[in-house]
DNA sequence: ATAGACCTTCCCATCATGGTAAGGTCAAGG
DNA sequence: CCTTGACCTTACCATGATGGGAAGGTCTAT
């Protein structure tokens, strides 16, 4: 199976296959006479598996971890467990900040008349309040 | 007033001052004669708006364009409403997406044991289920 | 044999930000 | 006056994950 049929089948583009191999996500598959890549199931169930994570969020490192996890017959799942929980807390921050900003957004979109009065509360907003400065400490 | 004095006063580091007016989105300041720029209330005013802007999530090209409407006198407000309300929709996109993240990830850590045994259901997950790999039509 | 689809490597771009290095400037204190 | 340290300048490189493209080799079907 050249690269193009195992993109097609793990869902991961070409470019991403090798670029995973040049970072040392996957192994270096073996190649034919005419240096072609070629891949088995074997290799496009780890490329799944690595598509999988990376839509769940994972970042390439986090994914990694997993994959030798996932790898390693003698693992304990607690590991596991615990990577996916931690993941979980960021994505919970993530979420709690956009929910903030989506607040702050929606607040002013329903302050603003949205005719063609120079007055916009969304622009008064941006430019005259720095939020609580006091509070700011970062 | 120096770059640094600026920096502290809006919020913005030195480094990404320099880049805003590398890339346009502020004017170059005047400098003194031995080349160091020099800032006043004004530009301070700009990039605490631009500051806020960043904070809550616009690009920096969203927030070129809501500081150039800022800028303009005649602006309408409808424009300035239009494009908050078209990054909350991103926004709440956004936030589904990681949501659904969330919930699967809270569903396998909830089933997974956390002990030491091999039969991770995270892994299982991540390994098996290609979703639907024939909906897969990209 | 030739066209077209595929593969290879290499380089560049993104976006917003940080780091570092090499050098100039300024203010305070000896 | 000179040094020290804090600040400024530019220029370059790095990130993370991805895409784009060029220049060239290969395979397959006609």
């Amino acid at each position: 199976m050249n690269i193009g049929q195992a993109s097609e089948k793990s869902g991961v583009s070409a470019k991403m296959i090798r670029y995973y191999e040049q970072i040392g996500l996957i192994s270096p598959p073996l190649r034919t006479d005419s240096n072609y890549r070629v891949y088995g199931p074997d290799e496009v169930h780890v490329l799944r598996f690595i598509k999988r994570a990376r839509t769940l969020g994972f970042s390439v490192e986090e994914t990694a971890a997993l994959l030798e996890l996932w790898q390693d017959r003698t693992r304990a799942s607690a590991e596991v467990r615990d990577i996916a929980s931690s993941h979980i807390v960021a994505l919970e921050t993530k979420i709690s900040e956009l929910q903030g900003m989506v607040k702050t957004l929606s607040h002013l979109v329903h302050c603003c008349a949205g005719d063609n009065r120079p007055d916009c509360p969304i622009l008064e907003d941006l430019a005259g309040t720095p939020a609580e400065p006091t509070s700011k400490g970062h």
